[in-house]
DNA sequence: ACCTGAACACCGTTCAAGT
DNA sequence: ACCTGAACACCGTTCAAGT
């Protein structure tokens, strides 16, 4: 029943790509310390050793995983002003880290960087330069966001809180073992605060990511633009 | 020539202080994938199973040794205005990074703090509770400063660039496998600026600080102080 | 040409035993 | 009371072999 006839034990064979799409689906539920070799060779169904022949090793692994995600992220448009197109980008990398959370603190970090990873960097700093940045705010601007936005996908994704239910047991599960009156100003903030009804810690990133820009618009007037 | 009756090897006893001391000078010269259990133990000159009294298992050591590293971090102190102490703050967490950069990630994450994690987000609530700020505006400074420290300093030791040499061999190893003029931006970028002279991705920390700062005195002064 | 199996040098952790 | 040794179920990767 198989049309495929190159293969006696009927699956597909084993391709650079699909070692990479088993990768990123397995890392995106199981995280980076669950992605092994082997455990993706199981998922494949091969032998461990197979993997070996489509890539060289597991930071090259990981390398081509990053340049997949990068590929995800959309490039600044040309019609908008810069400030609109960081935001884009800035919502854009959000959505992205929060589907492969596993991705967050290797963005940034790869000695190879794959041709997605360098189109984009392109992108925004060609982006910046059309509209007037010289390179040295082009360093800032893109030093600020790209800290906040690391920071804050970071933040987000160890916290691992997604309903106010959620935000309730951990917080219960943090203060349990010490008295809350030890920490007057923590206690306040956390009751009166970030449990009351309708405070989503995910709210916060719109409304810092505005302020950065806020922040990067007016250090470039003060720089005499 | 022992002192210590106690013990016939020698060697002064296992104790939880020496563990954690072991664990986090050990960390920080390996790195966090670099400390295992077992090569703790042979530090320490024990059997890998003695650890075992002292912590729970690999992830209580974790907790316990971030708990270290918030009591390394300086709180803010009464005397300053808001601004300045959360400079100091900010200044004094990419220190303390710097010397512990397995713990870049781990710092917000924590589902038992311990009580010098506690007692700094006591601290630095306190300190902008008392300038006036109320507890919405708490959240989104805390919410800003944070990303931007851990994401700057995730970055920065990510990159591992430390000297001027260092940036040149890792640019010239990133884009050796690919056609410059196919990102233009990128390559004047790095060779017009980053590249240059007297250029060092660490000052863009101080820079970015005070952006943040001036955006949280701004939306502070907005929002009707 | 592509995949496999056995082997090596590692992990964290449990359990039963030593002193 | 405190430490150890053997064992279990894992790792990434090398090397020699299968089809």
């Amino acid at each position: 029943m198989t049309t495929s006839k190159n293969r006696a034990s009927g699956h597909a064979p084993l391709t650079r790509e699909r070692v990479l799409r088993a990768a990123i689906s397995h890392a995106d539920t199981v995280g980076l310390e669950g992605l092994s070799m082997r455990g993706l060779a199981g998922v494949l169904k091969v032998a461990p050793m197979a993997l070996y022949r489509h890539v060289a090793n597991r930071e090259d692994l990981i390398d081509a995983m990053i340049d997949v995600v990068f590929g995800e992220v959309v490039l600044p448009s040309g019609g908008a002003d810069w400030k609109t197109a960081m935001r884009e980008r800035g919502l854009s990398m959000r959505d992205v880290l929060t589907r492969h959370p596993w991705a967050i603190g290797l963005m940034e970090s790869r000695r190879h960087p794959g041709q997605a990873n360098l189109r984009h960097h392109d992108a925004v700093i060609g982006k910046l330069r059309s509209a007037g940045f010289d390179v040295a705010m082009v360093a800032h601007a893109y030093s600020l966001l790209d800290s906040y936005i690391y920071g804050f996908a970071m933040t987000q994704v160890r916290m691992a809180v997604e309903t106010p239910a959620d935000m309730t047991a951990m917080a219960n599960d943090m203060f349990e073992p010490f008295p809350l009156n030890e920490y007057p100003n923590l206690a306040e903030f956390v009751n009166d605060h970030v449990m009351a009804a309708g405070y989503q810690y995910v709210d916060e990133y719109g409304y810092g990511l505005d302020r950065v820009l806020d922040a990067i618009e007016r250090a470039w007037a003060d720089s005499g633009s």
